[in-house]
RNA sequence: UCCCCGAUAGCUCAAUUGGUAGAGCGAGCGGCUGUUAACCGCUAGGUCGUAGGUUCGAGUCCUACUCGGGGAGCCA
């Protein structure tokens, strides 16, 4: 067997149980080369009695090569028993033992349990290093992969060597081994990806944004970069941030005193973009189907657990498209992603509907598997007239639902999504397209119980004449959307859309309460930390 | 932005309706242990968010501010 110290140089090709011959691969790239030349006689291979698994990636960090760090889900599910593998990570608890040996709760990220180390004090550095090991040090461990006597896991590992990487000091190190509240965390956002919870939202949040992407490119969908720095100021979404290079001590003026946007980077007013909605509809109306996904930016004074700042949003946009069409993307989209995250990160979720909300499995099992509600504004107004309750806003046709009322609907009188059409067109955007009956637009809204409004959609108004005349009528001047009205001069075409909130989405999929735990750095009003 | 609640040890909280602060966890040390949020013992650790005010005396009452949480609006 390799020493301690030479990390799998040996090229003695003995027959160990478990050992697994391969060549190196250490580009990424070449990983299904590596796992073809697996197939390759004994013989012709020169390199380590080394575990070699898709994922593994080449431990650069040191010089001495042929080393690759395993992950440690790998480890947990696919490794077998007697197999030597290097693995690397942060110590999550370490149960030190002054009799012989520590217990060392090892953490990757790779997935949500944590490997069991045993180490010896027969270690070299058992005394000088390991026995002092806390909470948050960084490892790199050579050992040997065994059945587990203890409870709780397949397999643990022997230590052969323990490379003590980066200590944490315990005095001070926040991440103690305790719970903590998420309040807390959010001070610490920098390590709160060390928790469990923290891991498993980034883990989520990832696989989310990977089927999403899965969703749209299998089915056609052209992926569109829209600009975050737009000259749009009224789309109508909210407040806009500013994007300027002035300096706000002394910006320049014109002869009037006014500030001299001439003079600004992009010689006029520029904002961070609060949608792509009208550039992807350029693309849909040329391209077919489209999709963006990225940042957006709302400068509301927003403080509660649904909003923030600085947000990710996912918008399809269909050339050829109307309302229903729009409402059955939206619906089959939202299963597909909530089923497919139940199927990718199935341990993730036993914990979010563990420890986080006992109902989330349920309830996007149910999601994926029956039909949404499907009503018009109208007759959702109705049904909260007729409701027997005490509303602090009385609903009325003409008026937006509030909160209280969505609720209602998703909560107690569907228990499920809600697909809500055809609003009065003067609480409805310009660009959403006028129905005949000349009161309602052919907007569509998702609900989901507790989050409210996940996806707003609508098909777009694709008549220049009716276009024009609803941008007047909200005190808009067409000249600036000059371009946005050319798609109807030229070529014109139905079309529609929606657009998703991607950490709404999250906030779903895992129960999180607060937004601001589902997004690696939040923005928020006040508050720009990290 | 509006309404409500909160801020006490590193973290989570308590302090009998005004009498100069406690616990659990965490940390340090010791003991014990195939342990797994281990267990047992000892020790250290706080000018009670900030600034004023009332009072003989304020963690406790009043005012303002800051920060955090919940609800509402805006929305995704």
């Amino acid at each position: 067997m390799a020493n301690g110290n030479d990390h799998g140089n040996d090229n003695d090709n003995d027959n160990d149980k478990g050992m697994v011959r391969c060549c190196s691969c250490f580009s990424p790239f070449a990983v299904a080369v590596a796992v073809a030349s697996c197939q390759l006689p004994v013989a012709s291979c020169q390199l380590p009695r080394r575990y070699h698994l898709p994922n593994a990636m080449p431990l650069s960090y040191t010089s001495s090569m042929n080393i690759e760090r395993i992950l440690i889900a790998d480890v947990l599910a696919n490794v077998e028993v007697g197999a030597e593998v290097t693995i690397g990570g942060w110590t999550r608890t370490v149960r030190a033992s002054k009799g012989g040996f520590s217990f060392i709760s090892l953490n990757d990220g790779s997935c949500m349990d944590c490997i069991q180390i045993v180490a010896d004090k027969a270690l070299a550095n058992y005394e000088s290093e390991i026995s002092h090991l806390t909470t948050g040090c960084s490892l790199l461990i050579d050992g040997v992969v065994v059945e587990s006597p203890g409870k709780g896991q397949r397999v643990e590992m022997h230590a052969k060597e323990v490379r003590v990487i980066g200590l944490a000091d315990a005095e001070t190190y926040p991440m103690q081994a305790k719970r903590h509240t998420f309040e807390f965390l959010r001070t610490q956002a920098h390590l709160r990806t060390r928790t469990n919870t923290f891991g498993a939202v980034a883990r989520v949040r990832s696989a989310m944004a990977g089927l999403i992407h899965d969703y749209f490119q299998s089915r056609g969908f052209l992926y569109v970069h829209t600009p975050l720095i737009t000259a749009s100021d009224c789309e109508g979404a909210g407040e806009l941030f500013r994007v300027t290079t002035m300096d706000p001590d002394a910006p320049p003026r014109d002869d009037a005193g006014a500030i001299d946007y001439s003079q600004d980077f992009f010689s006029r007013p520029t904002y961070l973009t609060v949608s792509g909605q009208l550039e992807a509809e350029t693309y849909a109306c040329s391209l077919g189907n489209v999709y963006t996904f990225g940042p957006t930016f709302r400068a509301e004074n927003s403080n509660t657990p649904r909003h923030l700042a600085e947000f990710w949003m996912i918008e399809p946009e269909m050339a050829f498209c109307d309302l229903q069409t729009d409402a059955d993307l939206a619906e089959d989209f939202l299963k597909n992603i909530f089923a497919g995250i139940l199927n990718k990160c199935p341990s993730d979720m036993e914990f979010f509907n563990k420890r986080i909300d006992k109902t989330v499995i349920d309830t996007l099992t149910h999601i994926a598997e029956s039909p949404f509600e499907r009503i018009t504004y109208t007759k959702a107004i109705e049904i909260l007239e007729k409701a027997d309750c005490q509303w602090q806003f009385p609903p009325a046709w003409g008026i937006d639902l509030q909160t209280e009322h969505e609720r209602y609907l998703t909560e107690e009188t569907f228990k499920k999504p809600v697909i809500i059409t055809d609003y009065p067109s003067s609480i409805k955007p310009f660009y959403m397209r006028l129905s005949d009956d000349g009161k309602t637009v052919a907007a569509m809204d998702v609900l989901v119980p507790k989050i409210g409004e996940i996806i707003g959609g609508a098909q777009r108004e694709e008549r220049l004449d009716v276009l024009t005349e609803r941008m007047a009528a909200q005190s808009m001047d067409a000249e600036d959307y000059w371009w946005y009205t050319d798609l109807r001069k030229y070529g014109t075409v139905p079309h529609a859309g929606f657009g998703l909130g991607f950490e709404r989405t999250i906030q779903f999929a895992t129960g999180m309460a607060n937004i601001r735990d589902v997004i690696p750095y939040p923005r928020t009003p006040r508050s720009a930390d990290f």
